[in-house]
DNA sequence: AAAATAGTGTCTGTTAGACATTATCGG
DNA sequence: CCGATAATGTCTAACAGACACTATTTT
């Protein structure tokens, strides 16, 4: 069997998060060379001995350097070429992840910190393009399925569901519309339970799958 | 620097065309084990020498493989795991791509063969489920985008463009609704020259642009 | 003239979004 | 009762799909 020189491989994600209603992405300093001290997406080669397959990496990193079980996790787009790492040929399967922010720990001194979304800074490597095209997926994807609602608690309210489409979205929704669609496409289902902010309590809901749905689309 | 054992690389491809107006995939004898004579996705090793990114390495195998450089080419899906390749772990970097039937070589007593993309065999590897989200992502894709263009020659009529939708979606498209949305999406230009076909000439078109464009969707 | 294909016009049911109205809680 | 939030109802402009009609060529 003819032997070629393999490129290293490495899985890399986007986490997103919510913080204070706002989206967020978790970074991680990095404790090595290349890049030292930077902050970047949080990475780890792919271990053959230990990974089952590619995703499996993926959680493995995730766990070993947030210390969560994500539990939406999607496969971006694999980056790979001679100069994306300065010591040799590399490839990355970059993912990115949705985590309610009630599951992230607080980072108190912990190796990775959260960035609200709209002011990602300079990254190193090709992390710029993968944070670039985590942000457009998301975005993309949340207009026509249910990826926003990875972003809750196990319940919440029509409107806090609306609010998080607003916020990953960036964009406001009507309200009846919204409430038209979501009710049609059967992503949530009520509790029976309700809960009360000040006004009307609202019916709580959870999602009535754990797997993404994408919306019936006409087109 | 620490040193990992590293995943073996590799990069395949679900190459379609059109024959006879209908969607086609390109096939592959494998000339070597594992799986030697057997039907499958083709398919080569990253060269870290040779290949500056992982499209080039796409590019490259195509290329030998079939002898044509391809139109239209995006990656689908990266698959990676300890058993998906008997000898050992191993990466797959899978692409699609397109090219119009008449720069498609015939081929007689080539490596390579054309199968009805209704009629694909079983596959070595999980060249099966490749190739089946292959197909979803170009089926997908194409019922909001310019996509389907790409099969077709440098000019061609709207009829024979609905004609491409309907073989790649599977399903009729209402001729004046297509139409109006072709021309609203700007994604073809008329060339000002028409061709008959028995009855009244078409105008002759061309694809607007060498990138792909999507539809823009109210949602 | 007839056949064949290209291209356009009209109508209707559906629906997204705007807006207003009603409902139900706490204080 | 008042303020606040939830939830629903109504109206209209826009448009997708159905269908029919007109246009322009070849035979």
């Amino acid at each position: 069997m003819e032997e070629f020189a393999r490129p290293d491989a490495m899985v890399d994600a986007a986490l997103f998060t919510l913080r204070d209603g706002a989206l967020h992405v978790v970074l991680a300093r990095r404790d090595r060379e290349p890049y030292q001290g930077q902050i970047a997406l949080p990475g780890a080669y792919v271990h053959i001995d230990e990974d089952e397959n590619l995703e499996a990496a993926a959680r493995r990193m995730l766990r070993e350097k947030t210390g969560i079980e994500v539990p939406y996790l999607e496969q971006l787009y694999t980056f790979g070429g001679r100069l994306r790492d300065p010591r040799r040929w590399s490839l990355s399967v970059a993912y990115y992840a949705l985590v309610p922010e009630a599951q992230l720990p607080v980072p108190e001194g912990a190796a990775f910190q959260l960035v609200p979304a709209d002011r990602i800074p300079a990254l190193p490597f090709d992390h710029d393009e993968m944070m670039a095209m985590a942000l457009r997926r998301l975005r993309g994807k949340s207009s026509y399925s249910s990826l926003p609602a990875f972003l809750l608690p196990e319940t919440f309210t029509l409107s806090e569901l609306q609010s998080v489409y607003e916020q990953v979205i960036g964009t406001e929704l009507p309200k009846a519309t919204f409430r038209r669609r979501i009710e049609e496409q059967g992503i949530v289902e009520p509790t029976g339970e309700t809960r009360s902010d000040g006004g009307r309590p609202a019916q709580l809901y959870r999602r009535s799958a754990d797997t993404l749905k994408e919306f019936d689309r006409t087109i």
